[in-house]
RNA sequence: GGGGUUGUAGGGUAGCCUGGACCAUCCUGCGGCGUUCGGGACGCCGUAACCUGAGUUCAAAUCUCAGCAACCCCA
């Protein structure tokens, strides 16, 4: 916290402030995120529960966009969308013990209907394989009814006893969408996570974030599965961010709810079974990795708003709204999301205003530019140009079409720039200060849980790439020589 | 899990240590009117606050306790 009374007399604070009237530097990672998602109306973070927020219209409209991407990848590769009831009988919760285990303490527990203590305890859904699954006992016939890929997107709720954090670290998940399938053998399901982490990927790359995919360690795959994939973001700080799961249950569940089928020999056996989830850390994924000391940076095809209009007046100059108003017709009838800001501040307050709120494309039409028969643009990840009024509708299409990919390569660029080979865990525990460290492990449990401990950092796992998950090398603990190449870092 | 700090208009703050009056300060925002408008305009008028509960006291934003909430540090 900076004194107050000196403040205003120390000319580097004033620069400061100059910069950014309203926002923190991204630098100061943490106050940047809190303040741009209040003052870019995406989230209230007032309200008076711990760790449940409330969704403002613009961040519930980037959040439909978002989830409407996810719905479009899914829907197009078999899957369906479901939806199962927020409350669990504790004795379907309690089926699972593996599973129990790893949720009793995040559980919240629905205990009276009115003044009457309920019979049978209901648990709010912390995910939902407990209650899908005993639907699934019902509907799972025969091989003819696989693969069943169903999802849906609903609210889950666990009782976080860490720090909680908007959109990061909630009571309340609002978004989340978790897929839960069903199929007739062990490696068709296997199919299904590598596809499941391919469509994620694709989802990453639609928002312009890039994603590692990597297989999280025994002690940390999800509680009764045979083994987690996980797709993990780099956040500014350098923290990694885990993005979206998938996770192969083998039959562990199918034993326990019984779900089986009928093969084509007529014998019933069991299913084996995938369940794979994504978040609203999604969005906080994308607002983090975009965004800049002005505010938010906003992927053309998730913004509310795509093209801001301002018309700079004079006067009562009628013929400069006249022509904001046809252009702006134009591009909405090309289907671009447009709106004029004819408001009474001052162009400069509006250009803040709606670089604030990521609008990718911002068009000033004045006097002088009728004169001319240009419109200005400006990117809101570049500069200025001019544009001959004829060529307007084309030169925005390219315009965000190349936004799109730049902001995923410099992402990108970002991202691999800050992931660095260690030989040892000193270097380790240097180099996750600012991003993720690879290095060399023997694959032993004991082994990988020192390394945790000695670095103070997770081991996200054995990336999937080969360029980031093999290597030659020898395990820091015991020294033997191994293959394999892990990636830790610091996590959220 | 352990420790610490904080809670005053929509946001940010002063006042609290050392209890009391006079309109609870200033910035910003918001509403109105007018002048303005090519990178955060200005004038005038108006608007709105002491987290909740209990206690101490003649008197509480100020002191004590509890709750709720936020932030920070350590594990």
């Amino acid at each position: 916290m900076t004194n107050m009374t000196d403040s205003s007399d120390s000319p580097g604070k004033a620069n400061k402030k100059e910069e950014s009237k309203t926002l923190p530097l991204k630098s100061d990672f943490s106050e940047w995120y809190n303040e741009l998602l209040q003052v870019a109306e995406i989230m209230d973070v007032r309200y008076p529960v711990k760790g449940l927020y409330v969704w403002n219209p613009f961040g519930f409209s980037i959040r439909s966009r978002v989830y409407s991407i996810m719905r479009e990848l899914l829907d197009n590769t078999g899957h369906v969308e479901a939806m199962f009831p927020l409350l669990i009988p504790e004795h379907e919760f309690m089926k699972e013990a593996e599973h129990i285990k790893g949720f009793e303490d995040e559980v919240y527990w629905v205990t009276h209907g009115g003044t009457d203590p309920l019979d049978v305890k209901l648990a709010l859904r912390p995910t939902s394989e407990t209650a899908i699954y005993p639907m699934y006992k019902l509907w799972v016939r025969s091989h003819s009814d696989m693969p069943l890929l169903i999802y849906q997107i609903v609210n889950t709720f666990r009782y976080e006893t860490k720090h909680t954090r908007p959109l990061i670290r909630l009571r309340e998940i609002t978004s989340f969408k978790e897929a839960h399938t069903v199929h007739a053998t062990w490696d068709d399901a296997a199919a299904q996570v590598k596809e499941a982490t391919r469509i994620y990927q694709q989802f990453y790359n639609r928002l312009a974030v890039p994603t590692i995919v990597s297989k999280r360690p025994d002690w940390d795959k999800f509680p009764g599965a045979d083994y987690t994939m996980a797709v993990d973001a780099l956040m500014p700080d350098g923290k990694t961010l885990q993005v979206g799961t998938a996770h192969h249950l083998g039959d562990n569940f199918a034993k326990t709810f019984d779900i089986t089928y009928e093969d084509p020999e007529g014998e019933q056996v069991l299913a084996h079974q995938t369940c794979y989830g994504v978040s609203e850390r999604c969005i906080a994924a994308l607002i983090s990795i975009h965004g800049d000391n002005k505010g938010l940076i906003l992927p053309p095809e998730v913004a509310p708003t795509q093209v801001v209009i301002i018309p700079i007046l004079f006067g009562k100059d009628k013929a400069v709204l006249s022509a904001c108003n046809n252009l702006s017709d134009t591009l909405k009838r090309a289907g671009l999301r447009v709106v004029i800001d004819d408001s009474d501040a001052r162009p400069g307050a509006k250009y803040y205003k709606w670089e604030l709120k990521g609008v990718p494309i911002r068009i000033e039409i004045g006097p002088r530019d009728l004169k001319n028969n240009v419109v200005v643009m400006a990117r809101r990840d570049g500069d200025k140009t001019n544009v001959p009024n004829d060529n307007v509708l084309p030169e925005i299409d390219r315009t965000l079409k190349e936004m799109h990919s730049d902001l995923y390569k410099s992402a990108s660029e970002s991202l691999h720039s800050r992931i660095e080979l260690c030989s040892d865990l000193d270097e380790v525990k240097d180099y996750i200060q600012s991003g993720i460290a690879r290095i060399a492990w023997c694959g032993e449990r004991s082994c990988g849980l020192e390394m945790e401990e000695i670095v103070g950092a997770g081991i996200l796992g054995e990336p999937e790439d080969p360029a980031l998950g093999k290597g030659d090398g020898t395990c820091p603990i015991c020294g033997k020589p191994t293959g394999i190449v892990v990636l830790m870092a610091r996590t959220y």
